[in-house]
DNA sequence: CGCGGAGACCTTTTT
DNA sequence: GGTCTCCGCG
């Protein structure tokens, strides 16, 4: 069959193989850098090209941009519209598939999507209802909902879970067991299903209705998983299931990158895939295209402090180039001048700021830079703090719309009830209980509740009527106008008298009207912004596109020319609740993921002092652990400026451990001297 | 029951 | 620095 792309010509050997030959059960381990994305990609035009239909293709990765991207990647090669492919991350497809067969399960169809914020104050209310001995503080429900959580990705029970990764909660066993069996009948209440559910009762629907299971196993003709090793046990079987009719599965993953363990994320689906599929193929993709030989040198010598990892050799591809640094500062604020300037050094030889990252640890981490870079006036973008949709207004009004589609959402109903005036925790319990003794939401609204409430109360419940009717009473029902309706109501009044910038919220809000707009239905505009990781409409090209400060969870996938690794001192990374529960190996891995990011020069930073006390700080393990030809040592003039380093490294940073007084380079002048 | 003030506490990573 | 909790007043 003659073919529009020269396979042969575009890919190399290891690639070739999988993109022509992957049927069956397949395992692709491949490394970092080592065109991953574009074996993917190829495999799928490939499938598109030998007469597959696009809707018989399952292609499932870690967020919904990287599906659409890599399905567009496609198209373009093949010169068709793929969007019929089934693409997105597991709790997306989950959603799409439960919407159809939600009754099969209990639910109604209009269900509500829980985010982690909402499941968090549920679980709250849930623990407020059981009673603790006096004297004991019983755990957050962040904790308690981490571990509910973390027992059903793994398919496990609470009390297993407990000893073995919070022992320090053992009393609190049947407490959380409590919490969660609560918890569970305060979703299905309410019609919600929280992000665990939508594995979970797909994984049900599968299993328990073997006719819906079988059709859409045979509907999926391939089944591609990208990041397979941060998959956890339901996912695995959720993919195990999806492909069983034709067999047919391509999962691609590194078991180095697995850095998802906290949310159950399991190494051994990759590792156990041999006795899984018995009859399968593995292949490597080995050689790397991204980064320069010195900066594999340092990636490799990071992981090898790991023990049961597959064995892989990556090979460079590219020219060789500098040293990855270390640079060493007095303090956050000097190591934010040193990134500062070094950005700027960058800018000025020409390196675009798109291919400029500064990478850490932990959202926090990167405060003192951005301080330091709008002084500078250097725009950039932060990756990793509160998302769109989690904005306070953009939740607000969501929680409006969803009260609109489901009017058992206890969350929703909750949540507008405590913005109004003389109502508060008690009576927005009442009222919501009271409100689902109702049949719809039309009861609802022109129901007297008068005498439950108070003379305050009952002025705040007819606002709360009044928006909801303003909603109702849209006759396109588009979810768009919709938004656009609350905006006219008294909720404007409401930002207006809460916040200073309402300007900027309300401007949020009509952005999210103009996105909701390619909705016509409220059903799916509510269930596909929970599931979004990041508004879409950022691919604004009419600024200059900036720098990137990501955390390296979120930095995953991507590359940049130069990267900036940042804070990496003693405590910050490894993040020391990390070392505390037994998670080195992962974090060592997560500093594998940053370094491996960078495509010819890498950047790592500490400072000595501590942020806000004068505590001292000694560098990161990994950082004393590298062995010294794999980096250069970088000293800082005072205002963050690398002083030239030619022959200064006698004394190495490896040494440091030795050192008495634990805090950085001694032979580094102290501040107040220069 | 709501609300505001004062003080304690902690602060990883995310679909 | 932000969130949570407790307490006392209206």
């Amino acid at each position: 069959m003659p073919t529009k792309i020269n396979y042969n010509q575009e890919l190399n050997t290891e690639q070739l193989e999988v993109v022509s030959e992957a049927n069956g059960p397949c395992l692709v381990l491949a490394g970092a850098g080592s065109g991953k994305t574009r074996t993917i990609v190829y495999r799928v035009a490939y499938l598109i090209e030998n007469g597959v239909d696009p809707q018989n293709i399952l292609l499932l990765t870690f967020t919904n941009k990287a599906a659409k991207e890599m399905t567009m990647r496609a198209a373009q090669l093949v010169g068709q519209d793929l969007s019929k492919i089934w693409g997105g991350t597991f709790h997306s497809i989950a959603n799409r598939i439960l919407r159809r067969y939600a009754r099969k399960l209990g639910f109604e169809s209009n269900f509500s999507i829980l985010d982690a914020e909402d499941s968090k104050s549920l679980i709250k209310l849930c623990l407020k209802d059981i009673s603790t001995p006096p004297g004991s503080r019983p755990p957050s429900a962040k904790v308690a909902g981490a571990i509910i959580s973390f027992a059903r990705n793994s398919d496990k029970e609470i009390e297993e879970v407990i000893r073995d990764r919070w022992p320090h909660l053992e009393e609190w066993i049947p407490l959380i067991e409590g919490v969660a069996s609560k918890y569970s009948d305060r979703k299905k209440k309410a019609n919600a299903m929280d992000f665990d559910d939508l594995l979970l009762e797909l994984r049900r629907l599968l299993i328990e209705n073997e006719d819906v299971g079988q059709r859409l196993a045979g509907n999926f003709q391939h089944v591609l998983v990208d990041e397979y090793q941060d998959t956890n046990t339901v996912q695995a079987q959720i993919v195990d299931l999806l492909s069983s009719v034709h067999k047919n599965l391509l999962l691609v993953g590194d078991d180095c990158q697995s850095i998802y363990s906290f949310r159950a994320a399991d190494i051994e689906n990759i590792r156990r895939f041999n006795q899984t599929y018995p009859k399968s193929k593995i292949y490597k993709l080995e050689t790397n295209y991204r980064s320069s030989p010195e900066i594999l040198d340092l990636a490799n010598d990071v992981i090898v402090s790991n023990s049961n990892q597959f064995e892989k050799v990556l090979r460079a591809h590219k020219p060789s180039a500098e040293l990855p640094s270390v640079a060493v500062a007095m303090s956050a604020i000097q190591e934010a001048m040193y990134i500062t300037q070094s950005i700027q050094g960058l800018r000025n030889d020409g390196v675009a700021a798109e291919e400029i990252a500064v990478l850490f640890r932990a959202g926090s981490h990167s405060q003192s830079l951005e301080f330091e870079l709008s002084k500078r006036g250097i725009s950039y973008v932060f990756r990793g703090g509160v998302r769109f949709f989690e904005r306070a207004h953009i939740k607000d009004v969501v929680s409006y719309l969803r009260i609109v589609n489901n009017y058992r959402d206890e969350t929703a109903w909750l949540r507008t009830l405590n913005l109004l005036e003389g109502v508060g925790p008690a009576t927005a319990i009442k009222i919501t209980n009271m409100s689902r003794s109702f049949d719809s939401i039309g009861d609802i609204i022109s129901a007297n509740i008068d005498e439950l409430l108070s003379v305050k109360a009952r002025h705040g419940w007819l606002s709360q009527i009044e928006i909801l009717k303003a909603i109702i009473n849209v006759k396109s029902k588009s979810p768009s106008e919709q938004i656009q309706a609350v905006l006219k109501s008294t909720y404007r009044d409401y930002l207006q008298a809460e916040y200073p910038n309402a300007m900027d919220r309300i401007a949020d809000l009509e952005q999210l009207a103009e996105f909701a707009s390619a909705y016509e239905d409220l059903d799916a505009f509510l269930s596909e912004i929970s599931l979004q990781e990041k508004f879409s409409a950022d691919e604004d090209f009419s600024t200059e596109p900036p720098i990137v400060l990501s955390t390296i969870h979120q930095a995953k996938g991507l590359e940049w020319d130069t990267v900036f690794i940042m804070n990496m001192s003693d405590g910050s990374f490894p993040i020391r609740m990390a070392v505390e529960e037994g998670m080195l190996e992962e974090e060592r891995r997560l500093f594998y993921v940053a370094a491996t990011r960078a495509k010819r020069q890498l950047c790592i930073s500490y400072p000595t002092q501590s942020k806000h006390g004068n505590m001292p700080q000694s560098p990161s393990q990994f950082i004393t652990d590298l062995r010294i030809r794999v980096f250069e040592e970088q000293r800082l003039d005072y205002s963050g400026r690398p002083i030239s380093i030619n022959n200064i490294s006698t004394q190495s940073l490896s040494n440091l451990n030795d050192s008495s007084d634990g805090g950085g380079l001694s032979y580094l002048p102290a501040i107040e001297e220069l």
